[in-house]
DNA sequence: TTATTATTCGCAATCGATTGCTGTAAAAAT
DNA sequence: ATTTTTACAGCAATCGATTGCGAATAATAA
């Protein structure tokens, strides 16, 4: 309960008079120990209540087993089930998580960066935040010897380890999808373009349109609604329209889908037989809409122990020189009743 | 890109003809450096692109800038609300977060602890697993001289900073909703009652049925159903009670309140005419169900800056002797639609 | 000009664990 | 019985930053 020093090794040592070296041997099961001291020293190691001080185990082996993590929001279901999976598998081996939120700011992530290099950790794995503006600071990561990994939002022209979705083939399965329900005009709901997932979403999108010799109309696109809020709001707007969409796809997330839902819903816009509707991460609540909502999954968590084991095999056995390589998963296209048009014709 | 070994300040040093100790404390602000040498050592630290290597520092400071976080689940709403909150805070103080989660798991949450108290962290935050044994791995804590706060589930025989919700009124508040709309039997599902917060979720609905003059009756009680999956099963059988209830409190959690409202939805039992549900926590989905859930919210995200607060304002100025202390915030009822019997005779 | 004070910087110990090297004693081989 | 090998333990340097103390220089006062 004191704020009295904790014993180090040199007070067991001390204690058994022996030399501080054989202690640090013992504990940590190097050779060149008799069992007989061996034991002593494991003995009294617990009676004094040892515990050993990662910080000059650290600094004197020059490595560490921690690895750094920073999301934009820790409470995002994407971001909180990545870091699940990633501490399930990290902490197996040992490995240690430092979590950092860069709360969408470019500023903080910088910082966050820093930190990181300073703690020495083995690894960072980052998905970049939505104001992302250049790369430096990941480069300095790298340039400090430590390993870097980036999934779902990357710095495109950094050459590291990456771990994404297939954004754009998941986007245009569900743009074709809407198409093959009867959607004759789909809106599409983006994301700032800085980030690299709401390009490839977009492209997904304009892919899909032309492949079935759609028009991209450009009204239909709008940028910047990825909140509930904002995507009731650019729902409003569509629907006014003089010529209005008959489906939308909420493309930055299921939240702006949800605002989406809820305008409908409010406006007498029958879903999904004069509205269809598609968002995006399989957020739990999807599930339990009325109508429920056809999403994307994401694999979140395996993803997460995806990126982790990418570090254990590829990149710490041979940490002079693996070659950066990009991880794609494949996301899932749930299909639910928001987009259901045929449901009924089917049913029958 | 290279492996080669980080720059110090003796890197520094060289270079500048100096001393270690000079760009040492020019670094850290302190005074007695010259403001030439100080300008031209930031000046070259930048060059050089120095990383200060807070291990060493850490280690010769004798303290940590670390918080270790112990949490059941990161992934779960409630929980990853908190860190956010406690991230929020501590790093605007300049403090790290380890985050570690139990996954419900007595032996690991012991070895979580156990890292953390090797890395030295300045204090830890922790909400004990659901298989909770004994309190003796958080006694060390104590013992190593390491700050203790515990939130939420708590080891109650142990005297350290605890923040907790007022689990027994905000049970007793729901509770007494319920009654007050008219409902007559009342069940309740419940968690683990070697978790305190179940054990005074509990006591709450006893004593909203007592002060009403309600009978408590045991078969209304069911243990163990804090999933959604066993929250159907429990409200399949209390349905099917020659005597059923005519509400269910889901005490434990929204998602066993979910698993009632979908049993109920199948079994064509009216909600809230012929059954009453009231969940906890205020997940994102209770909103949007059809009807949607009354439930209790935790203020999770305050709640964790709370808990950061209580560290830097409390425990940190005089860690010798602050007085334990316990903080307790009242959740809020948030009554929705799925408890409003009386709905339709107001509104006429 | 000399004495005193204030600045600035270097020296060296320290935090706690690890590890290559050396020395000694015991065990094995000759 | 002597030599060689093996096993075990100690010595001391090291990781990188910090800090009390003292020395040297510069600035100020007398």
């Amino acid at each position: 309960m004191k704020n009295q020093k904790r014993t180090t090794i040199y007070d067991i040592a001390k204690k058994l008079n022996l030399n501080a070296s054989s202690v640090s041997r013992a504990l940590s099961n190097n050779s060149n120990v008799s069992e007989a001291t061996r034991k002593l020293i494991l003995k009294t190691a617990k009676e004094l209540n040892y515990k050993q001080n990662s910080l000059a185990s650290n600094l004197r082996k020059g490595h560490n087993q921690t690895i750094g993590v920073i999301v934009p929001r820790i409470n995002q279901n994407f971001f909180s089930n990545i870091i699940a999976g990633l501490e399930e598998v990290t902490y197996q081996k040992g490995y240690n998580l430092i979590i950092c939120q860069s709360n969408e700011s470019y500023a903080r992530e910088v910082k966050c960066v820093n930190t990181l290099i300073n703690q020495h950790v083995s690894c960072i794995i980052i998905s970049v935040s939505a104001d992302f503006e250049d790369d430096s600071h990941l480069k300095n990561v790298i340039d400090q010897g430590i390993q870097l990994i980036q999934f779902d939002r990357v710095a495109d022209n950094l050459e590291t380890f990456k771990v994404l979705n297939d954004n754009e083939q998941a986007s245009m399965e569900a743009v074709s999808h809407l198409i093959e329900q009867g959607y004759k005009r789909i809106a599409l709901l983006e994301g700032p373009q800085n980030l690299n997932i709401f390009k490839q979403r977009r492209e997904g999108y304009i892919a899909a349109l032309k492949k079935h010799d759609f028009e991209v109309l450009p009204e239909l696109m709008i940028e910047n609604a990825w909140t509930k809020e904002l995507g009731a709001v650019a729902t409003r707007k569509l629907l006014s329209l003089p010529n209005p969409p008959d489906a939308i796809f909420a493309s930055t997330s299921d939240f702006s889908a949800l605002g989406v839902l809820e305008v409908a819903n409010k406006m007498g816009v029958v879903v999904p037989d004069e509205l269809g509707i598609c968002g995006y991460s399989n957020e739990s609540f999807t599930e339990i809409t009325t109508p429920s909502i056809t999403t994307i999954d994401q694999y979140s968590v395996s993803m997460g122990k995806t990126i982790a084991n990418l570090f254990f095999q590829e990149i710490k056995p041979e940490s002079k020189d693996a070659v950066p390589k990009i991880v794609s998963i494949k996301p899932k296209l749930i299909i639910r009743s928001s987009t259901l048009k045929n449901k009924k014709s089917r049913e029958t």
